[in-house]
DNA sequence: GATGAATGAGTGTTCATTCAT
DNA sequence: GATGAATGAACACTCATTCAT
């Protein structure tokens, strides 16, 4: 059975390979973003040292020399995706909006950028396929994440403050609705459209679906008298 | 790196092979069967024809007579398991509830369905993975899951005939958010559970995300009205 | 720093492989035999399963595939080795000889034997600078080598039985003195030639070794009496 | 197969450099010491330049600066074990010892001084399974041990003038005698254990062995009187 | 004198697959 | 229909060694 990758051959020293020495970081740093690319695209044992080696016009050393092996280069590549994705999310000022806005904004800011990193979101999949023992053994991950939650909860504390958001209810499991429609619109693009058709992937669809999905979270999230507003005006 | 798999030194001769004959359909039927649980588990390119053979009490030779090869082992194995469960969902009878009723009903039904069947998901997630590219070949699985939709259609245009669903949404787009919600309780748990801890894993708060994502869904597709009601009510 | 082997680019496929089937057997022996020599001659490390391979006209992949990996292939040859040497040494008939004609002949035997088998004898070395390690893992060894330590121990018996042996001694000392004396000889030929000279290395230094090594076992296991009479008649 | 060894993962900078200067001759000296533990533990082929550098905390670099290669290492660490055993055999004061004692005190100090550096008997065991290619390009190899047999022959020539040890005898083959007795004990007390149990290796058992093995070399370096004495008084 | 970065050439090993019977 | 033997092509990984500064 032929693997997903085609031109590997991998053929050592035929790279035309730079005479100019570059920083290490830079190399480091290509290294990591081309592993990126590859692994998200071919999964973990679908990818090839030698092929990213290859497009970084390094060899394979370079990368044995930078992360020990590939499993390292993996935990590498996923911990920066998680790092940069949530870097990202940091930009977000939401504290000086009020919490029904924030919430709105945060829902369809989730479900965009969600559907601007498939790279991150495909480690994540990889990352689950294989049951989660790369990201089990790293110490950083979970403080990576938290803001994640943090953010939910400042806007739901705020939002139970002022009245408008119901009791009973915790970051985590808003989280979790949020990450639900933003994940699954990137995850299952391919296997839903091979089956259902391209009907949800137009750019229309997608900003329906995220109007619908934040629409949705918002009627579940207000208290009853605030939703029924919410239903009347929207 | 090591793969999950192991036992696949190629000491000939090693398998206990029994020496009564089985009849062809259930070899090929155990073949499928293992191979659906090695490649769930261990992802396609993790998985070993090897250790399926070995597993099965048969030889790689007969994978390869049943199935021509692995690729067309793991096409066998994701249509079988579509199959399956588009299957036991067959066994629900919406028809005779009225329309809010089954629409509950299918979501809680749906979100225990997938929990219970997660080499599904995984099967799935893999597929996605590998860019539906297998899913995308096979000429029957859109058939398989056009009654997937239709179910959705039935429930929905009883719905907006009897007055309690709001119009302007599709089947389609009903099923997207009753899969999304039940599909990355599944396929994300372990990222999730390793980040932000095991609090939504416990069977009640597993209760409590179907019940929610049944509130959620419910609110977003009734009329205005019927959804003040039924946030009142609820 | 170069190994010891030269020739052994391993390019593959390149060795004019025969179109005519050989026999599975004939194929692993010839595998073993060639090993024993590789392995023997440069050690375990030094050995290369690509050019044992080469040497066999066969593929790697059949010595995977008969031995397993490079230590199973190991395994093998050391117990082939063992095996060789002691069946070799069972065809020896000592019991129709008086006891200290038994032991001369032994200790006269045992000498010649393990120099024409150096091969062995370098295996047995590795073998000790792995610290035993392979040998350990054999189920097989101790019963491989019991009769080395029986024939002595029949030996002995008799001749301390018919009072020309002294008492006090246990045949795995004997066996230990004899081992030692034939052993070093061939172990450490190379050394001792390179820092003493080769002095001992000639046909007539070796019949004298061992005719000395002979003569000193005999006096020191003889009673004091028979060894005096020994003594004066030798 | 795994060799021994491990802790080569090429992450760079990961050694905690000291960053205080050491001198340059006693980094050398450490650099020896090491890798003379290493290459006698593990063999030349399965030392690693590597591991000896980190475990000097010092660089690969220096080790290339000192030994010129892997091969130099070797050679230095060889000649540096015969000059140090060597050199501790030249405190023994034999001259002032009557022949016999003189030879018998040789023998127990040979015995007990090999089993107490087992790592030099590694090492020639090494230099013999490569056939002693690096001790023959050594030029000082035959001076440093050219005392040992020096040592043997004053001792045989007093005994021989003094009338007690027979003629026709050379101190290169008493030597040879002594050495084998003394090398086997350590060289192949590996497998020797484990094929034949570990009787010989309690502290008992190896007084005994040296005392035997002392009693042996006499009885038959005796001239036949003196032997027959020997005996009776034994 | 000393160091981090870089490297070519291998090394054992594994995989899905096919052949001959 | 069924089996043990055989295989090519690649795979991750490692080693001693040298370069540029």
């Amino acid at each position: 059975m032929k693997e997903i990758a085609d031109a590997n051959k991998g053929t050592p020293g035929a790279s035309p390979r730079q005479t100019w020495k570059q920083d290490p970081a830079s190399v480091k740093a290509d290294i990591l973003k081309v592993a990126t690319r590859e692994i998200a695209s071919l999964g973990l044992s679908g990818s090839r040292i030698n092929v990213i080696a290859d497009k970084c016009k390094t060899s394979k050393r370079m990368i044995y020399y930078y992360f020990g092996d590939k499993e390292g280069l993996y935990r590498a590549v996923i911990e920066s995706a998680y790092r940069e994705v949530r870097d990202a999310e940091q930009e977000l000022d939401l504290e000086h909006l009020e919490p029904i806005t924030a919430l709105e904004t945060l829902i369809e800011f989730t479900f965009h950028h969600h559907s601007r990193h498939p790279d991150f979101i495909r480690l994540v999949m990889i990352e689950n396929i294989h049951h989660g023992e790369f990201l089990r053994h790293s110490e950083t991950i979970q403080d990576l994440n938290a803001p994640a939650i943090n953010r939910v909860e400042r806007i739901y504390l705020r939002g139970v403050e002022t009245g408008c958001f119901r009791t009973g209810l915790t970051p985590l499991e808003l989280h979790w609705f949020i990450s639900a429609l933003s994940f699954f619109n990137v995850s299952n693009s391919a296997s839903f459209s091979l089956i259902f058709g391209d009907a949800l992937t137009t750019e229309d669809s997608q900003s329906m679906l995220a109007a619908h999905a934040r629409e949705m979270l918002l009627r579940f999230v207000l208290t009853p008298e605030r939703a029924c507003e919410y239903i009347g005006a929207g």
